[in-house]
DNA sequence: AACCCGGGGCT
DNA sequence: AGCCCAGGGTT
């Protein structure tokens, strides 16, 4: 299929009006105007799916830990886990170490000011590498996030899903024409920060608009129709019983491997299936070692732990012993040392309220 | 092309 | 309860 090609009469006007109302001022953040392409690197790659507001304080650890890409190629995975616990998406740090690394070797230590070598970068995608080609290099690469497909669906009437591969082409078509070639990094940064004040998701403030006048949706009634998206997948539902062997003033945690969720980050011993277990069939699913387990007690299960494509039903046993059992890859830490291990959210709030 | 990957805030 | 977020990697 041929690449659907976009045109609008109004493209001139989105553009103007949108650099017209653009004040860089009216929303600060620790890296506007940042021209370390490390810097930017790293705060693109929080940010991405992660709100501002979120990101903001792990942003300025990651880079007072990590001032340079040679600190972060040089530092051990666990610590970069560390700082990364609790924003989520945790392959996004395994890639950012990756990355760090793959630029060392190959790129001298310099991100290369070039949007096709930014790409093969690892944790550089086109969001990442059209942000750092045009925030730092000055390259003339429209930015096309979350934001910018709400904004360019909603004044062009674009309805076809930015999913699709129609919709992927159609929009960065788009994206492409109205850029600001001139001034890449404040348009960029303007139809970003205009997304997220006044063409937001839910009760976009129309009536302040500076592209009401030509805005398809605002004029068609169609605001709240726009952008429109592919239905989502069904959820998973899965329950995780973890058994807390303690023994004295310590217990055993492992790593979690293979390419799960989680993967690199810790945990307890992991029962995992698709129902609530019973004491008796936790029991018959301990491992099987020289001393017997005691069987488990009571199951503390905390509240369902809710992510985008799963549902994780958290259910924890703890089990005194007089001596641990003989697991492989097995850990043993008291509960005042687990804070040098990163885990999953959830294990995080049971160790704090219930091992602490 | 489809699927997988977190956590928080808002409505 | 559902939606959304400064998306990228894997298969």
């Amino acid at each position: 299929m041929k690449d659907p090609q976009f045109t609008s009469p109004f493209s001139a006007f989105f553009t103007k009006q949108l650099i017209d109302w653009y004040n860089p001022d009216d929303r600060p953040m620790p890296w506007k105007g940042e021209k370390d392409p490390y810097k930017i690197w790293i705060s693109e790659v929080i940010l991405q799916q992660t709100r501002v507001e979120q990101g903001w304080d792990y942003y300025l650890r990651f880079i007072h830990t990590f001032p340079t890409i040679q600190d972060l190629a040089s530092a051990q995975i666990d610590a970069v886990l560390s700082l990364w616990q609790g924003l989520g998406y945790y392959s996004r740090a395994r890639n950012l170490h990756k990355g760090a690394i793959q630029i060392i070797e190959e790129y001298n230590g310099i991100l290369p000011p070039s949007y096709p070598e930014l790409l093969k970068i690892k944790s550089i995608g086109p969001y990442t590498a059209a942000a750092i080609a045009s925030f730092v290099f000055d390259l003339p690469y429209s930015v096309l996030d979350g934001n910018v497909v709400r904004v360019l669906s909603r004044f062009f009437g674009i309805f076809t899903p930015f999913q699709s591969n129609e919709g992927k082409h159609l929009f960065q078509s788009a994206a492409q024409t109205v850029l600001d070639r001139q001034q890449p990094a404040l348009y960029n940064q303007a139809i970003m920060d205009f997304g997220a004040t006044v063409c937001t998701p839910a009760q976009p403030d129309c009536n302040h608009c500076p592209l009401q006048k030509h805005c398809h949706a605002y004029n068609a009634d169609e605001v709240r129709n726009l952008p429109v998206r592919l239905p989502k997948s069904i959820r998973k539902v899965r329950y995780f019983h973890y058994i807390v062997f303690r023994s004295g003033p310590q217990c055993l945690i492992f790593q979690r491997k293979g390419k799960d969720i989680y993967h690199g980050l810790y945990q307890f011993y992991l029962i995992e299936a698709d129902s609530l277990l019973s004491s008796v069939e936790i029991t018959h699913r301990l491992p099987q070692t020289q001393k017997p387990c005691p069987s488990p007690g009571k199951a503390i299960v905390l509240k369902p732990h809710i992510l985008t494509h799963q549902r994780i039903i958290p259910a924890f046993f703890i089990m005194e012993v007089s001596a641990f059992p003989d697991i492989p890859d097995a850990i043993t830490a008291r509960p005042d040392q687990l804070s040098q291990y990163a885990f999953p959210q959830f294990v995080k709030t049971f160790i704090e309220k219930y091992l602490a």
